[in-house]
DNA sequence: TCTATACATCAATATAAATTGATATGAGGA
DNA sequence: TCCTCATATCAATTTATATTGATGTATAGA
């Protein structure tokens, strides 16, 4: 059904909006990037990134509240991991993106 | 050789990042939607979207300047499309995080 | 050459997002 | 219970980004 898939189309727009948001800001991005060698622990992305740990938890905030990564806490440490979900989420879009752009292009005026 | 492997990964990064940025704003998006339907003149923008002419202007320029699309003008009209090898190159640095992300965590401390 | 149209650019302002330094919370261990 | 450590949160400030309205530029047609 046409609405059906229209409706998943602006969904998908809805969250891909919202992980490109999160994947904007270069520090997130390092974070991102270091999350993707595993799980890691805030003290050592601390320790890796060599930033305030204000800052890193702002982001991993940012990155959580996006879907982007999950957290799980043991004992006094919170160890985030990507959320490898959310990414193929943002593959599909730009799926769609790259199906729907080989259309003829239509003369102005 | 593993520093060309390295060298190579930096450059993507590099790249995400810049594509990354200029798909984080809503009007981007917008416009990459509305471009995912086919090659459109700026005035088709601007009546499809409903906004000010200087803001799509601007937005396109950022789009530009982030390789996501390019320009091609014929008389008065400015054609713009989307770059589908930029939106390879986003699969691919999305394709390497999801592939080196599934190493086993490690114990903190 | 004059005028209208399509688009780009710019300076001023408004808005949003990130940083900083301090404080709060909550888990373990002594 | 008290102390320390790991992390989160907050208010104030700074920095980055987007918007607005005006002006500039190039093209085409009269």
């Amino acid at each position: 059904m046409a609405t059906a898939i229209k409706s998943e189309v602006v969904l998908e727009n809805a969250m891909a909006r919202k992980l490109l948001k999160a994947l904007s800001d270069p520090l997130r991005l390092q974070i991102i990037e270091s999350l993707s060698g595993g799980e890691r622990c805030v003290c050592d992305l601390i320790n890796e990134i060599g930033l305030a740990q204000s800052k890193i938890s702002f982001h991993l905030k940012v990155l959580k509240d996006a879907g982007l990564i999950t957290d799980r806490q043991t004992g006094r440490w919170v160890y985030y991991q990507l959320n490898i979900d959310s990414l193929n989420s943002l593959q599909d879009w730009i799926e769609l993106l790259k199906e729907s752009s080989q259309q003829p292009s239509q003369v102005c005026k």
